[in-house]
DNA sequence: ATCGTTTATCGTATATATACGATAAATAAA
DNA sequence: TTTATTTATCGTATATATACGATAAACGAT
């Protein structure tokens, strides 16, 4: 079982050793709301974080879209670092990054709380 | 000064009598992070709770694109509804509608907490 | 080695997003 | 009333997203 390429061009989020997440800057922020930017890539998201990890067949299964559809969601969220997937023999394996999630989260709770700069556009 | 239609076609998150809001559904989730999609949105958004209400010419003074893209942009925020505008003279002025970004913060914390059904895609 | 299962990718059609300049519409100021 | 200011909308070009069926690729099972 080997870790996929992610194809995310940045990885922002993670933490230091502060122990609170780092906040994402406005273009990595972006990408992730854009790739949560659709109900079936929310439901995907959803249903990882509640069973924590999931073969593709499965997500197909509960989603009213073809196989291929399915897989270029999961192929959006993988790029945008939210997802990670571990191929398994023929099956694929995907899950939540749980780290960047919490720094997404955090992020979003920041936006009322300061008023700091967030990189350049 | 007259309140502008927002165009949104829901009005989810809008809380009862409970003090906390009502979770978002999942295609009202994603309609608010696709709106957020893009960073000169992520970036309005972040000023205007800076500064609780602005002009539509101050946000084109703080980001480098044409007055039109910026009033395109402005009313893709609109039409999610996570922003509200009214006009002013000949003036245009924005805010956040903070019940419904309380609403889209509170759906994200309870991604985690719970693994309730959350409406048809 | 062949076959079945699983999933990614390709090809394709249609729709939406993104950017800009030009222009219209609304109003304040002169 | 004319002029200046402000902002939305139109037209347009280009890029990205979304959906599907068909197919390839990877692997386990026989």
């Amino acid at each position: 079982m080997r870790t996929q390429n992610t194809g995310q061009t940045q990885n922002a989020g993670i933490h230091d050793d502060s122990g609170t997440p780092d906040p994402l800057d406005d273009k990595t922020f972006a990408r992730i709301c854009r790739a949560l930017g659709h109900p079936a890539r929310v439901k995907i998201i959803r249903h990882l974080l509640a069973v924590d990890s999931c073969i593709c067949g499965r997500i197909v299964e509960i989603l009213p879209l073809a196989q291929s559809t399915v897989s270029q969601h999961l192929k959006i969220l993988k790029e945008s670092g939210l997802v990670e997937g571990t191929v398994d023999g023929p099956r694929s394996c995907y899950c939540v990054n749980r780290e960047l999630f919490e720094a997404f989260r955090k992020t979003m709770e920041d936006f009322t709380e300061s008023d700091q700069d967030h990189g350049k556009q």
